[in-house]
DNA sequence: AAACCTTGTTTACTATAATGAAAATAGTTT
DNA sequence: AAACTATTTTCATTATAGTAAACAAGGTTT
């Protein structure tokens, strides 16, 4: 996005997509039908509070309507076993692929992770809102975060947030391995 | 998010986590450092284009300085293998096991598919700017997305995008299994 | 086709976002 | 601590977002 958002499109294609009227919205919203007109046209700069109110009664996210209309880049990328990065941590017996090279994908990580047995991998708190989704495909592993702990076998799922310290270990005594999706939403949080 | 975003502190941490001054930011992005203060003390009720402006000269989407204050929910669940729902699918001889529980998380659901010898799923156009990420776990499966063809063994990841047609086919002759990381962007796409 | 209704646009006005300059606050140096 | 500098806040003014009411355009009914 090169240039502030024209909203308004996106506006009108949701609103008629929902079959609502200017006047049906602007009760929904609280917003006057006048002004929806205009923003729709794009003949204002609305406040962002208006806008908000205006998803509200969209029923959407702000985002939604924020959101520029690119067009969708589309994207085929393989990323072979052989050429996949492979970190060694600062833990003892943990190895990690990252499967999507960075800036794949803006806000997920995606990586397999292997334990040799009795190994562990610590990791601190992570910013605000970041959470991780872990596959067992391979062996018994242990879940901590924070005050919360669980026991995986192969085929378990777990997903929890990682905004305080958390674990993961090997508790078999043959290799363990899991798939692992880091999810970070960059989205500010005051209220730490 | 039940009441218009307070976005001022949003903007004056990432002000100074980047160690810039209102004048710094004020030229950066263009909007005047009197209303870059007001703003940050939610004393004023910016215009999307100014907040927009901001964004840019903090080098951020605008989507960051948005994001409500909310209280983050600390999630901490397991779906053990035993109980994770089982789909099977139109297609003979695939099998699809659902990693995260509807509306666990809004736009990411996890799967993993097992194919039998030859066996295939065929997938319609998702909706625009869906993605998927699969990461091969046993045997050699074929992926297509329209005209993009690719052949995958144990190990290999693949990103794509499904706005096209797409396939997954097991080419192997024994059981091939593949971790699916399925992202609905539900953003408008008004190019269509 | 005139009267009526429904939906969207334009107009006149009010409230307030945005600006530049001045005042206040905080932090350093002599 | 006074003098100086850097940073933020307040003030007075201008530009414009937002509203309510009038207007215009399209479609139905009688």
């Amino acid at each position: 996005m090169e240039r502030p958002p024209k909203i308004g499109k996106n506006i009108q294609q949701l609103r008629n997509s929902q079959g609502f009227t200017l006047n049906v919205l602007s009760e929904r919203s609280g917003v006057s039908k006048a002004m929806l007109s205009q923003i729709e046209s794009d003949k204002v700069n609305p406040t962002v509070a208006t806008v908000w109110k205006i998803a509200q009664g969209l029923s959407v996210e702000i985002h939604a309507l924020l959101a520029g209309s690119v067009v969708p880049k589309r994207k085929f990328l393989i990323n072979r076993y052989e050429n996949i990065t492979t970190l060694d941590t600062d833990a003892e017996g943990v190895h990690v692929h990252v499967l999507s090279p960075l800036s794949m994908v803006e806000d997920l990580e995606m990586y397999i992770l292997s334990f040799e047995p009795k190994s562990r991998l610590d990791s601190e708190a992570h910013f605000p809102k970041t959470e991780e989704f872990l596959t067992v495909v391979k062996g018994h592993v242990r879940v901590k975060a924070g005050e919360n702990v669980g026991d995986l076998k192969k085929g378990d799922f777990i997903t929890y947030h990682c905004d305080v310290d958390h674990t993961i270990e090997n508790i078999g005594n043959s290799e363990a391995k899991v798939h692992l999706v880091v999810r970070y939403n960059q989205q500010i949080d005051t209220t730490l």
